[in-house]
DNA sequence: GTCTATAGCGAGATAGAC
DNA sequence: GTCTATCTCGCTATAGAC
């Protein structure tokens, strides 16, 4: 947005010290939890330093930049998300079986990683086109994993290709907690709470159920016709 | 049509002059565009200056400060959204015509304002708290709108109820317009191409004509049981 | 109504003592 | 490694000429 001063050398990489050691790491949880709180742009460099209880120019002398933190914060979160859902796709059983897994998977994520969702879609929605190839190789990962999951099901393309399953089923699980503090004003429950974390979950898994049976219905009478 | 309302009190101490003057006009124009090219932190009021041709000092002497300008822009979208929304959701028909054109309606809402979608998303992914009571009010009128139209077909709560079914029916409207810049790099095609965009509706009239239809059965089973 | 000029603040980042 | 002090910049907003 304003100033992209350095950066155009790679001079400062060498100067960061391991980013292990404790003082960094209190800045990154400090970065993390204000991140997900308020958003990128609503947080100060000052803010970090405070609630990490470090100087602020602690955080540059460690991580270099503001752009460079917020990166280690996503990278984080990317490799975790990339970890819990490869480990889920994995595994035999029937395509309702594997579906059912998966989507349990991504539903664990989210509830232990409240953040996350919001975090993503505040990068997803302004894009700084810094940041598009992280969030590019995160999500094409993603639709991969599904897309190899139906493949024997789907056409490869159209109305009924992976591609659009894959924004169907990922928009309904994130878009729940990305809405859920303004839904907590509309309904009369907390979206947030156990039981409605519950709830939508048996919804998902409804959804899911529903579409896979309707898609497998299709490909039988298809066969037949052919 | 644009027909404004009398602000008959003007009780708020509002020095702003009207709004309907040709500058005023060019200046919500400009900032209209780049609030949904960049998202509200990355416009500067001289950014808007520039491209609506105008002066910066004059943005303030007709908007008073920036978070009312942009509140401006918001309350226009929001307007025309919940009338195309309202006059979709009238008339009759069967439920599945009914839900058929609701969804078309607001999918040529998102097609014909392809700024909003990431806008909106943008508001409620960092929900200043000051901005919330009015992405509320606009997702309370749409939430009605749905919950009033399967009234019937659904219960008053649990994973079935039409709450469950507003987030997943409009995250997958939604979600493909935020995505699409970061889609356009994972598949192989462009999503905002009028091709993927007949695709895309394609499909989720698909889901939803899908989903009515496992309702309806489940309804009738359960009315047998009964 | 529309401009120029500028005040004043808070941000990211750096220098250098210890 | 960690701090204090400071520099520079862009931003919102205002004062005041025309």
């Amino acid at each position: 947005m304003t100033q992209v001063k350095q950066e155009a050398t790679n001079f400062h990489r060498s100067k960061t010290p391991v980013e292990t050691s404790a003082r960094a790491l209190q800045i990154l949880a400090a970065a993390d939890e204000l991140l997900a709180e308020r958003g990128p742009d609503h947080v100060s460099m000052r803010d970090i330093a405070e609630r990490a209880g470090v100087n602020k120019a602690l955080i540059f002398y460690y991580f270099g930049s503001r752009t460079q933190l917020f990166e280690k914060v996503l990278e984080r979160y990317y490799r975790s998300h990339a970890k819990a859902l490869t480990t889920a796709f994995s595994g035999g059983g029937s395509i309702h079986d594997r579906v059912r897994r998966a989507i349990d998977a991504y539903l664990d994520f989210m509830d232990q990683n409240h953040l996350f969702a919001r975090l993503v879609m505040q990068e997803v929605a302004h894009h700084d086109d810094g940041k598009l190839p992280q969030i590019r190789a995160n999500m094409q990962q993603l639709y991969e994993l599904m897309r190899d999951e139906f493949t024997d099901l789907l056409p490869k393309e159209g109305p009924m290709s992976a591609k659009h399953f894959f924004v169907t089923l990922s928009a309904c699980v994130i878009n729940y907690y990305t809405y859920a503090k303004v839904l907590r004003g509309v309904w009369n429950a907390d979206p947030s709470s156990p039981e409605m974390l519950r709830e939508r979950r048996a919804h998902v898994q409804w959804l899911a159920e529903t579409i896979t049976t309707r898609l497998i219905q299709d490909a039988l009478a298809h066969r037949v016709q052919a």
